[in-house]
Parts: C-alpha cells; sequence; structure tokens
DNA sequence: TTTT
DNA sequence: TTTT
C-alpha cells in the first residue's frame, strides 16, 4: 500500500517530456504543500515536493498546470537511485501523479466558471482517458 | 486506521449547533464529489457523502463554507445508529472532517486573492486552533 | 477527489455474488475499524464499514478473505440510494474496494510465511489482474 | 493538504536517538513498500521510504517495531535540506509519521495473538499518548 | 447484522 | 435532502 495526496502550488511551469525509446509523455514539477504548523518564527513554512506524471496525466499537467496554481494530487511515493558524474550515487524521493486535480479555480482566466485554458496551444488529447480528471467544469477542455 | 480525503462542492451552508450539553460546536453538511468516470448515459454523476466537524473545525466550517463551494477534507469514516419514531433502527456513515481547507478561490469574492470572507460577521475565533486550515493566503482571516 | 484508505478485521466471511447481466463478481462484506481513542466507558470501540468490491478485486476477496482476518483496503466513498417494500428510500454510504491487501500473516495457516490459503478450493483465477495484491510473499497464491 | 499512508516491512531495527537540546524522542527507519506491478523482468520490486517519527511514536517504534515487521503508517511528506562536508547541498524527502499500526501478527512471537513484545526491555511510556495505536491486541502493551 |  |  502507497498512497499519497496533497495539495499545493506549482513552483513553475510543469516539464513535459517525450522519452526517446517509446516517445512517452512524462511531466515533471514542484509544488510547494504549506505545512499546517508555523515555524517557531512565525514565518509560514512549505515543503517542496517533486512530481512525475506519466502519459496523459503528463499531457494534461503539460497542458493546464500553471506556476502558481493550486493544484490537487493523488499518487504513490517512488524512489529513485542515479549516479552523478563523479560517480556517487544519489537517492531521489518523488511522488508519481496518477490523479491530477484543479483546486483553484481563480486562476482559470477571466471567463468565469471553469478550468483553466491550455497554457499553450495544441491538438486535442486522443479521446479521453485515464489517471487525470478536471474537478470544475470544462466547456474549453476537449473531452 | 482510518482515513479520507475528499474534494467537493458544498450542496448547502454547512449547519452550526452547539450541543446542549457541554456547549461543544458541531457543523454538519454535505459535500458533491463528482465520480471520475461519468454514467454510461453521459451525464455527470456525484456522491454525496455528510461531513460532520466538532470544535474549531466546526466554527471554521460554519464561518466560511458556504453553498457550492469547492472544499477538500481530510478525515475518517464513522458509523452512527439511530432508531426512527417507529422504534426501527438506521445505520448512517458519514465523515468526521479532522482537517478542512478551501480548494475554491473563485469564489472569495471580488477582492482577490485569498480566503472567502465570513458568511456572516462573528468575533472571532477564540485564537488559533486546530483541525482547519485555509490553503489559501488569509489577509481576512482572523489567525 | 475520493479517497479512503482502511484497516480493519472481517465480520464474516465476504459474500460473492454474479450479476445476473453480464455476470460480474461482486463481493460485499464489511470490517470493523477499531478507533484510535476509546470510548468513555473504556472499552474499545469500533466502526462498522460495508466494503464493496468488484470484479476480479471480488473474487479475489471471496477466496482469499475470512472472518476475524486483518485486511487493509483503499477505495473510495460511494453514495447508493434504494427504496425499501413500504415505499421509504434509503441512502446507504459504502466503500468500493479499488485495492485489497493482507494485514494479518498470523491467519496463513500453519505453514509459515505468506498468504492465507483459498477458502474454498477453485479454479486458477484467470490470470494477473488490477486492483488485488497480497503484500505478503504468495508461494501458495496462483499468480 | 499533505498525507501519506504506507504498508511495508521495516529494512532494519528503527533508530531511537533523543535530540541534545529538549531530549525530544525521534526515531529513523525505513520501510520496503513493494509495488503492485512488478518490473518487467519479473523479480518483484520495492520502494524504500525513509520515516521519522517524533516523540511518543518514536518510542512507540523504538519499542516494537522490528527488522522485518510489516507494519501500516499514516503521515506526511516532508523535505529538508543538509550541507554535506564538501559544503554540498542536499534535499531529502522524508516521510513523517503520525500514526503507526502492526499489520504483520505473525512475527509477534510464539505466545499466540497480540502485539509483539518490546524489543528490548524498558520502563513503561509516561501513560497513554498521541500518534500510535496498536491495531491488534495489547496484552503485553502498557497502555 | 458486527471483528480481535 | 443534494453541488458546479
Amino acid at each position: 500500500m502507497n498512497k499519497v495526496v496533497l495539495m499545493g502550488r506549482l513552483t513553475k511551469d510543469p516539464d513535459l517530456r517525450y522519452t526517446s525509446g517509446n516517445n512517452t509523455a512524462v511531466a515533471s514539477f514542484s509544488i510547494a504543500v504549506n505545512r499546517r504548523v508555523t515555524a517557531k518564527e512565525g514565518q509560514p513554512q512549505a515543503d517542496f515536493i517533486n512530481i512525475v506524471a506519466w502519459n496523459k496525466t503528463a499531457e494534461f499537467c503539460g497542458k493546464y498546470f500553471t506556476k502558481g496554481m493550486q493544484v490537487a494530487i493523488v499518487g504513490r511515493l517512488q524512489t529513485r537511485t542515479w549516479d552523478d558524474n563523479e560517480g556517487k550515487r544519489h537517492y531521489v524521493t518523488e511522488v508519481v501523479a496518477d490523479e491530477t486535480y484543479f483546486a483553484d479555480s481563480k486562476r482559470s482566466g477571466e471567463g468565469g466558471a471553469g478550468a483553466p485554458a491550455p497554457r499553450t496551444y495544441s491538438e486535442n488529447p486522443a479521446s479521453s482517458g485515464d489517471g487525470f480528471y478536471p474537478m470544475d467544469e470544462d466547456d474549453e477542455l476537449p473531452f
């Protein structure tokens, strides 16, 4: 069992790439999750969590998620290991996003209710898919 | 272990009461949680989940939550039993909210960023408390 | 967003049926989830949560879950409505299990480590599937 | 919102220490969480997640958790930063355990049902506390 | 209708 | 008894 649920704000626009092998979409970004208890000094504090998404979820994030947006994510923890150029091994813990949600319709543009407009124009995602789902209405969402 | 995480829209303004015994605040409301897969016929479908909150969390909900608002809730499942006037026993399953969040700043009024204004004016909550926490900035929140 | 995570003990053996329409497997059972805080009077208290599982997950539960077993479940809350013979409408809230786990290998039989033996003999499940997964080693599990 | 739920096996006995400042108990350990989908090559794969617990939860883990045990954990993700002796900054993501559970009574010793015996003898924890809770019976647990 |  |  391995379940993670987060709500926080994008620290940057997501980075969307495609694997060289089979051209799988993969998006990476991180979100700032405010802590419930503020630090002693008084200033609010946040945890910065790295997120990875694959396939349709990745394309959804790449298209609709933008810096500063508040989003909710359901996923799982994953550890990865990589070696730097000095041959040192690094251990990374990140969240693989299985479901992504808008949790901030304020940033949906002036148009009113609903999901944000796409970040950059792009073809319609190939039909409906798994792993993502807008909680808000989706007049402008092509699925 | 008993954990529930929900995001959905209030179907009504919360109902805030105080127990006759020790005057404990208790708020009840329900949220509509849209399903990720739409029904066959095509129209979106939702689950309507009953929520109960106690103490400061109850007062927070009573003050800031309004009908139609999108909120996120972390809590636990609880079963309760009660007998109706015909002496029949009823079994109720509801969610006890331990943490509540705004997930919809659109409804925060025209003023801009931040949490919604209180539903009705009231004194400041007695200092900071447990069990609630606004995810959005909170210029107008008295804590 | 709609996520539930539970750990508790089966109050009975699961009830496994097949829908008349398309012969879909559906298992239902309930688990007793002990509360973290005991009631005032001192005796431990539990919530009794109704669980429903479908397809392979249903067959897995029907085969390996038995009364008294401790299990863990990941799923979602669902509300259902039904009318009794007096024409009264009833509202039911239950958990749809998406993932099920053993959390009690003590009951695995005398044989030693691993998952329990099937409750009743049956053919091997048709290959691997989704929605279930034994956390323990599974020498005797046919997948 | 920041919630993590895990079930897995201890890779080692926990490491229990006390802060020099105010003598706060802190336990650290990691658990192997088996993935639901096995890797292509066929061999099962796991994620190794670092866990930190504080106060009574830490003492509970230090006392009852042992290598190989299956446990369940509810907590939150936290990022930490530290600089190594070469002045390089490292970013660590770990889980802070708020609730811990036994999910493996098999390892409870031959005695029969119930929670494991303490790893090493120690005084009774000072009364009941928050943040931990044995799911299994607790004849030998001093609370 | 409830488990250990 | 249900929200957008």
